[in-house]
DNA sequence: AGATTGTTTTATCAATTGATCAGACTCTTG
DNA sequence: CAAGAGTCTGATCAATTGATAAAACAATCT
């Protein structure tokens, strides 16, 4: 029984990764996932949207779910990316600039990449496998990162004394609904969630919340 | 050619609505289509959680999209009698107080009926028929209430100088969030988000964050 | 050139989807 | 009881789903 030629894990492992074409339908799937459910978005509008035929999508990965958890991984490396610069300097603890400045980034974020929020909220309402997946790899690290941070700033004082916990789910929310319901938006208001002066807005709107009126020359 | 006695759009308008197995399915299809998509949930599970064979709700209901947007009106149906006592109060502007415990009455509705959030988030991603539905017959008439309450809080100086369509993004994000999201809070936190208490501290929070700190007797 | 390996497509699979139809089961009403 | 309208179910439909098989195409190396 002579196995097929398909290496549908990145058997080999090139030299770094850069298949065009495997990234056009990763590409495809963060849209498509994200906007319609993982159910809801079938192989054959996933291709169609990469512009390939259908088996592909087999030949580069395993399974349906095999690309929609190389989807989410994609989202998440994207954000690490944009925030661990940030982050790395707020570790130590005791910086409140700096996790002022995560915050802001992580709204900025969300606004670049709705589908990575849009993608956490499908699978974050009912147990199952996917959710097993986002959590224990993705979205647990990012909880706990964010509760460190949360903290400093309580303990600083630079943020209403909140139970962590609900600052995150706070944050999390206040911050991406906008842009996750993007088109809902376009047509409820007379805003656009992708213009950046909106953007920008938006995340001071939320950080005057958070914060409080920013006087930097004010004491008492 | 002899039509067959399907309703379909409840031709009969008995007397009040009182048919027990079309409300089984109602219920029935509030929960799956939340916690899976509308494409998620097939009309075998949905059937089978209701407990009655799959026919029938096409009895009942002339297709799928019929018994999705029946669901949609049961969950706005809720809402508003839960928000409508309130808001009746507040209309007339000016009632700050009011205005307040609507909001405050929003987010332990979210928290109790997370199902109707979970929904409206799934459609708001993508331009298609059941965000038609669903913004023109039921969100933009609640988010015009909504930045109407808005507003009042504005110009009254209770709450920060937002723009109210920011404001209302924030506020549909972070009250509902941490329940829409139940599952994976409960997996996250140690926090039970049906729990009472938590429902109560979770509007505390939000509350504090946008009316600052409940002083009731400082004058200056 | 020919051979080999890797990529992509066309054709097809069984399974599941939403929907329909005809018939069985209730009821009430005559 | 018989009649008939209203409710519900089993059998089945065409269409679509994710996945596989086999063959066509492309590229590199000898």
């Amino acid at each position: 029984m002579i196995q097929q030629t398909a290496r549908h894990g990145r058997e080999r492992v090139h030299r770094a990764s850069s298949d065009p074409t495997r990234e056009r339908i990763v590409a495809a799937a963060i849209d498509l996932f994200s906007e319609r459910s993982f159910e809801g978005a079938s192989t054959r509008e996933l291709a169609a949207r990469a512009g390939v035929a259908q088996p592909l999508l087999n030949y580069h990965f395993r399974s349906k779910d095999d690309l929609w958890r190389a989807a989410v991984d994609q989202l998440f490396a994207e954000m690490t990316q944009a925030l661990d610069v940030r982050t790395a300097e707020v570790v130590a603890d005791g910086d409140v600039a700096g996790a002022k400045a995560v915050i802001r980034e992580f709204i900025c974020f969300s606004a670049r990449r709705p589908q990575l929020h849009r993608m956490i909220t499908q699978e974050s309402k009912a147990d199952g496998p996917r959710m097993d997946y986002l959590v224990d790899r993705h979205v647990r690290p990012v909880y706990e990162r964010t509760a460190q941070i949360m903290g400093t700033l309580v303990k600083a004082g630079a943020v209403p004394d909140i139970p962590v916990e609900h600052l995150y789910y706070i944050i999390t929310g206040a911050g991406p609904t906008m842009f996750v319901h993007g088109p809902e938006c376009r047509r409820l208001t007379s805003l656009d969630p992708t213009d950046d002066a909106v953007i920008q807005a938006h995340a001071d709107a939320v950080c005057l919340l958070l914060f409080g009126p920013h006087v930097t020359t004010t004491t008492k």
